[in-house]
DNA sequence: GTTGTGACATTAT
DNA sequence: CATAATGCCACAA
């Protein structure tokens, strides 16, 4: 049956609430693990449109390089960034550590802490 | 059916 | 790193 919109919808939605605590994933990855590797617009949509789901963790979705997608002062920008940090993610300003290997900051983190 | 919009991404300058 | 342009998807007017 084609046309499932829907079909696309409950593909975010479930590859957003398989998104593990302590992680976060793109709306670009979230695309293209749900099987849309260019819907990375829709998976916004879908949230939006899921925003009445309170089990789905769309606060572990955010943009490329860990950015959240909201403008900074934001009300779901605030609430993005608060519930990442309940999850135990270090958020810095509107960028998110996304444990970046090769990244030198990440080794010192593990290390002054 | 065309145009505008959005919780985006990628590439080019 | 900032801005502009283009591509992508679906929906609303």
């Amino acid at each position: 049956m084609a046309h499932d919109t829907n079909a696309r919808l409950v593909a975010i939605w479930r590859v957003v609430a398989a998104i593990p605590v302590g992680s976060v994933m793109s709306y670009g990855d979230v695309a293209r693990r749900a099987g849309y590797p260019n819907a990375a617009r829709y998976v916004g949509y879908a949230l939006s449109k899921a925003s009445q789901a309170p089990e789905l963790p769309w606060h572990r979705v955010v943009a490329v390089g860990g950015r959240i997608a909201f403008p900074v002062g934001s009300k779901l920008y605030r609430e993005q960034r608060r519930r990442l940090l309940a999850d135990g993610m270090r958020v810095c300003g509107a960028k998110v550590r996304i444990t970046p290997v090769g990244d030198m900051d990440s080794l010192l983190w593990s290390q002054a802490d």
